[in-house]
DNA sequence: TTGTAGGCGTTATCAT
DNA sequence: ATGATAACGCCTACAA
């Protein structure tokens, strides 16, 4: 049993450098493990430290050293699949570069958002990655020109000071309506629950491989509070749907059992994402997938490039792919 | 335009002070809104700030002030969303009370969850949050010696250095078979996919209020990577199952469809936590509720109160309540 | 191999 | 109201 310390005092590399009788320089080196110190005193410091308990304070390394090997995630909605396939990405990568991952959560609130990547910055993470499309492009800048940031969403017109990466939304949506169109579908709508940058992108994927089918456009957009209205949609006709997103898919297809309309054979269902979600429903989610986790894995490389010397910024676009289950009938 | 700063070199309080023409504590005074600073000399310092885009560096300030302002949550599944929801709490009650979030994701990771837990502690949380019942006893020790830390599972035999909340899962199970007992049910099954203390604990309502009504008790574990067989378990005669969360439960759901097993007609389901997912599902999923946000919300509290002194354990036991949805008949 | 000393950016104490 | 100055805990030349 070792003697407690004074309450709220945590021992520091001087009390570890004294309990060994070394000096606090040398108990510095033993501690990180640098070579040129003796096998004798490095195990009289490492003994000391274990003893009292002591734990680095990274606030101070971070201030003489100049890097605190943090990356932070910013992500505006923390239980998206979406987002958290990233994540765990950017948590490979930066695990596999020494780095350690803290996470900001914007709980779907722009301030909130805000608020986050400024506590990341004055906390100064080596690098910010940011998954959301709701962060005003000034805030953007800003980071940017402040620390490496990378930006994993879709995003209109990205400011130069961030590099983006992202999957090719038009692509995506493209993919999956013309994987409807040849099922037979006539009239296709796209139902979003989103007004970010990245469901517009869907949007124009959607006009666009219609307009090459010669085919009806619906695009029908429903706000947070409010319900799909599943019934005015099969009233206009529309046999087929692609969502913004997986989780808005299984809206639908709840409220097609409810109303007993058959999924796929009255009205195909596609969504976004391919999250776990897409293979746990019945009938099981056709979604378009997108390379999560390796796109997380990209960012810190682009965070790492940023720092050893890049300048340019990068623009790297994924290519997503359609995954066939259930809910949309095999043509 | 603001003239660039040499690349990596960030602005500090004293290139604000010496642009406002003044001493670096009076700069810091003005920053920081003091009293006793002239509305001219604070006039003269923020607009230098504003210039020369200068970030407090929070390294630096924590170092001299001894605290960091950060509430650490360490979770250990980004993509649960009982755990979600605490979170939700803990940022919402951290805000009011000024201070900073950030999270760290253990991955379902033993090793990475003490990973997070270690980085949070060197970064010097003010306050550490574990939302996970993996996390070697010996850790929370430590931890909780280190920093006031709550733990917000159920624990078999928590350690006198930790705070715990959690909602009495022996009851909550109670309250899941007494409802299907109730409604007529005589084989029903616990179907766990996780071997933590908190589904033993769960398991342990079970056995009780299956005891209580004579009625013979069934627990089926299901490793992660292994399937679940609803067969074998329709063919023992189990006619309602009770899933340690709602994610088990939405695979029996779908199992059942794709069987043809009537729910709750041939075998009635219930999940745990009362996520969203459980409205989502068809049929929607009756299952239990935990109060997260306000789990989440005095978590925060409970470190708050440890900082103002108190040195004894809390142990916080929340009534979790049973919703009833279409997964089970009613009674 | 080991020790000395200076400094990282900020706050706070003490003068003025 | 303002300004020196001494910490905070750690790392890293530079000396010995």
């Amino acid at each position: 049993m070792v003697a407690e310390l004074a309450a709220g005092r945590r021992p520091t590399i001087i009390d570890v450098a004294k309990r060994a009788g070394v000096s606090k320089s040398l108990a510095s080196r033993a501690l990180r493990g640098d070579a040129g110190v003796s096998t004798s005193s490095r195990d009289l410091v490492l003994d000391a430290a274990q003893e009292l308990g002591y734990r680095p304070n990274s606030a101070a390394r971070s201030l003489v050293r100049g890097v605190s090997g943090l990356v932070g995630v910013v992500l505006n909605q923390l239980d998206n699949q979406h987002h958290t396939g990233i994540v765990q990405g950017v948590q490979e990568r930066a695990k596999e570069l020494n780095a350690r991952v803290i996470i900001g959560n914007g709980a779907q609130n722009p301030e909130e958002l805000q608020r986050q990547i400024d506590t990341m910055i004055e906390l100064r993470v080596d690098g910010l990655v940011i998954v959301s499309s709701w962060v005003p492009r000034q805030v953007l800048e800003r980071a940017g020109s402040e620390v490496p940031t990378v930006v994993l969403t879709h995003l209109a017109d990205p400011p130069a000071e961030v590099d983006t990466i992202a999957s090719d939304d038009v692509y995506g949506a493209q993919l999956a309506v013309e994987h409807l169109v040849q099922a037979g579908h006539q009239r296709i709508a796209y139902l979003s629950r989103s007004a970010s940058a990245t469901s517009q992108a869907r949007i124009d994927g959607v006009v666009l491989a219609l307009e090459a089918a010669q085919l009806p456009c619906t695009i029908v957009q429903v706000d947070a509070g409010d319900d799909i209205n599943l019934q005015e949609l099969s009233a206009s006709g529309v046999d087929a749907v692609l969502c913004n997103n997986d989780l808005t898919a299984a809206e639908v297809i709840r409220l097609a059992h409810e109303q007993q309309v058959q999924v796929p054979g009255q009205l195909a269902v596609i969504g976004y994402d391919n999250t776990a979600l897409a293979r746990l429903l019945y009938p099981s989610l056709t979604s378009i997938d997108q390379p999560q986790v390796n796109m997380g894995r990209r960012a810190v490389d682009a965070i790492a490039e940023r720092t050893a010397g890049r300048t340019e910024a990068l623009r790297e676009l994924y290519t997503p792919q359609l995954v066939v289950r259930s809910s949309t009938a095999q043509p």
